[in-house]
DNA sequence: GCAAGCTATGTAAGCGCTTACACTCATGGC
DNA sequence: GCCATGAGTGTAAGCGCTTACATAGCTTGC
């Protein structure tokens, strides 16, 4: 017998129907104690364990849930992810992850095949046009955001513009006028959330501050190291430049100093820097930030999707704080 | 009709059997051309995709691959993890990912439900007994592992002892003659290769150079930031610190730098670092390294696994290189 | 002109589970 | 003592596909 025991071994083995055997080990309620023991004896002999495509198929129900993320291979996702697989995990449910290129506006989540695998879906700052929301709100799908605010779609949401407004507030209050913004929007990204949230933060930041906004100042660097690094050079090549930047994200703020010690300065003797996420390392180079607790994020998220799948809908978003990070890359503006 | 479409819908629209929509959706052979394209046509207007549950059950491919990492929010596995999906997603196939805590030995691949769910495997830095690796192989799955070696499994292999050896080499070519090693082999972990030959390409370099080996300077880092900060602090409280150290890991290393700067220190000044990965903020902290194409790594195991499931197996391990990036964290000892 | 050999399609038997429904006994209230 | 009740178990019908096998119609060679 090569091929793995089927339930029909078990139940062979314990005497019993395999109709026994599937309320048994699935802790279904009527099932003598005795009978169950057996039949777990059995499963238990065989290495038996139930075959999760024959089990959806007859449920409808996969224990799978699938992760949506721009990419993998960034800090602030695998961040997300590891916080949901831990959550999912003890709830006996599987991670299956995917990206979804969010300059690629023909890519519909939905018609994803991958999508159809599971019971629930947690996008994470995925681009997401009103029409293809509306569409997942109507699916048998239950979806839950992370990061980026959708309408109808419960979501775990970072309060963006207050973070934004925090962050400018506080290179405002160290003293600079000449404020500028590392920010992404991207191409195919037309309602993603979190930079818009951000801007219009920075923005009110500068107005409440009595602050003139030069658009000049006001840059795209990917929210990635590189387009930290050039959008740092474009900002220091201007005929003025800034004396504070306030990057969107810890990654953008890397490629900031990283820019800065190329040119032989430093924060912040000659610009102050500020991000967005409290990353690993943001520690290790002194970058003042706004803390973000990413993996409890995603985490937060698998919660609220557990909860869905139990149909315990209350329909609240779940919000997760910010704080401000002192560290050594701000400081009064040079006189 | 608001459940999805099925194949039998589709075989009606078009006119023919549930057999022939299932070969023409799949390419298969002996389907008339024009046959294929009204059974096309169906399936788009009733924008039908086919249950993977059903597929799977019928055929016995799941069209899935699992990957196995100890960690899911680490730097190295994220970029593995990436590389590994861009393939696989390329070809069809859903990546389904979890972690395995290295330090439950209690924990058997095998036994873990999502396994059943896959037709393979891949298995990133997971200490695996010589048991499970028989095991692994007599079973059903394809498997190939990522970084360490384990017997009758192939896999995507560094030469370890060879980037110890060459990253010792650089410390002991500027001059140093005491040398640490941070490391991490951890408590559960006992065949888990990479520290293992690592830490042997360490020894054979400072044999090779003549130099004396002092356990005390070889300490445990458990390849993260947090224990290469830990190890660098009990190498310095020794009344006799090293001059060099070689961190198996950049994020071992990064920690070995922030101890030195907590310390007002500075390397090379007083103390020189290297690294192995090259990893993204290697570069912005000045990080000598053995440079690794992560990524590559990922997509290299995928591809293998592909042909393996193809049923081309050659049996050859794939082998990826490494070089020395010199930045400016090492330098001659102190006089 | 006909058997042999294709190609294109259909028929139907599973794949290994879940679950609605039916059934058999105990038990208990009256 | 009888019927309603409910706990425990079995029967069997799917779930939506894949695929071995059967079949029907066309070529082709001689």
């Amino acid at each position: 017998m090569s091929s793995p025991p089927t339930i029909e071994d078990v139940a062979n083995r314990a005497g019993v129907s395999v109709a026994t055997v599937s309320r048994a080990l699935r802790d279904l309620p009527n099932v003598a104690p005795a009978t169950r023991a057996r039949v777990e004896a059995a499963a238990a002999e065989l290495d038996y364990r139930p075959d999760p495509s024959a089990s959806a198929l007859a449920s409808g129900r996969t224990k799978t849930i699938a992760m949506a993320v721009p990419m993998l291979d960034s800090w602030y996702f695998s961040k997300v992810m590891a916080g949901a697989e831990t959550v999912l995990a003890a709830a006996g449910y599987d991670l299956l992850v995917f990206a979804v290129h969010n300059d690629d506006p023909g890519d519909r989540l939905l018609h994803r095949p991958v999508v159809r695998r599971a019971d629930a879906l947690i996008v994470v700052d995925i681009d997401i046009s009103d029409e293809e929301a509306a569409e997942l709100a109507a699916s048998r799908i239950e979806v839950v955001a992370v990061g980026m605010k959708v309408p109808q779609m419960e979501a775990v949401v970072v309060d963006d513009h207050r973070v934004a407004f925090d962050a400018t507030m506080h290179l405002v209050s160290l003293g600079h006028t000449r404020i500028a913004l590392i920010g992404g929007v991207g191409e195919g990204r037309q309602q993603f959330s979190v930079p818009i949230e951000r801007r219009a933060g920075f923005v009110a930041a500068m107005t409440a501050a009595g602050l003139a906004l030069d658009e000049a100042l006001i840059v795209d660097g990917g929210f990635s190291v590189a387009g930290g690094h050039r959008a740092m050079a474009d900002l220091m090549d201007l005929t003025e430049p800034p004396t504070a930047v306030f990057a969107m994200s810890d990654e953008m703020a890397f490629g900031a100093l990283r820019e800065l010690w190329d040119r032989d300065m430093d924060a912040p003797a000659d610009v102050s820097v500020i991000g967005v996420d409290n990353h690993d390392v943001a520690d290790l180079v002194g970058l003042t930030t706004m803390q973000q607790q990413v993996v409890e994020h995603g985490a937060q998220a698998a919660r609220l999707l557990l909860r869905h799948l139990l149909g315990e809908r209350e329909g609240d978003d779940v919000h997760v704080h910010t704080g401000l990070i002192e560290r050594s890359s701000t400081g009064p503006p040079r006189r």
